[in-house]
DNA sequence: TATTGTTATACTCTATAACTATA
DNA sequence: TATAGTTATAGAGTATAACAATA
């Protein structure tokens, strides 16, 4: 009926804006938006990186960095010191309350993902996050 | 090893940023972008609507379709004529230059998107769009 | 009084340019 | 000279407010 929900990008971007509303929301209250979430999770999974080298593994510009670490770092979840290589850059480092933030945050991100995808069945979401994962892992791999 | 590739948004957004910009591409030379391309599919489908309606049912602010349409009236596909009804509403329609513009744009869509999935099997294509649309639909019958 | 289309304004998000301190 | 972080500015995109014509 609707020809719009024939169109791919159409349902991706309806899909990703729920997303975004929903994990928003799910954050609220720890004080951090979904960029910033994803930072905490960077740095907790990966460790300490640089803001310029972290920009460049999540994709947002160094300049936009500058305000979202800010956040992050009055809610002293994260530290900026100075490298011990390279005196202009910053290492940042998760504190305590910093690594309690992301994994809370990121039970609350899981949570709000079944809630966008509760109309599928369990055997269906994990279909369609590895669909995603394929397209847009092996689209990357092509760079 | 990506912890970004895990989540869900995160593919979400990846994916329909990529739609955006190849689909943007693909229609270029026809002098729409995606939404007017959408307008155009919706005009073709759905018959006649005014602006108001328009907007209301592909989810864009009525000042918002003001330039969407002066762009498509511009190019001759869409012509605003007054409705019989009521003298404050237009009437969309599609010109003959405008149906086969919209032609044109469907197939360069649909070009879009088998690219933009070029490393999914065609049934993984197929399960894609089915779970994406099933998630939509059901969350739209839930409002 | 409410609604359609319109315009002007404001607001958000992001990109660009320029500055400083280091290298 | 080039780079990390920062700031200020400009741009795209979108939402809000107000207006004229009509209901």
């Amino acid at each position: 009926m609707d020809p719009l929900l024939s169109r791919l990008s159409y349902l991706l971007g309806r899909l990703y804006m729920t997303s975004l509303t929903l994990e928003t929301e799910a954050l609220e209250d720890l004080g951090v938006d979904v960029k910033q979430q994803a930072v905490l999770t960077f740095l907790a999974e990966i460790g300490p990186v640089t803001q310029q080298q972290l920009g460049q593994r999540i994709g947002i510009d160094r300049t936009t960095i500058v305000t979202l670490v800010d956040g992050l770092e009055q809610h002293g979840y994260v530290e900026r010191e100075r490298s011990p290589h390279d005196r202009r850059a910053y290492q940042l480092t998760l504190t305590d309350t910093g690594r309690a933030a992301q994994k809370t945050g990121h039970k609350r991100v899981a949570k709000a993902e079944r809630a966008l995808l509760d109309n599928l069945t369990g055997p269906e979401r994990d279909t369609l996050k590895r669909l995603l994962a394929k397209a847009v892992q092996e689209r990357s791999t092509h760079l």
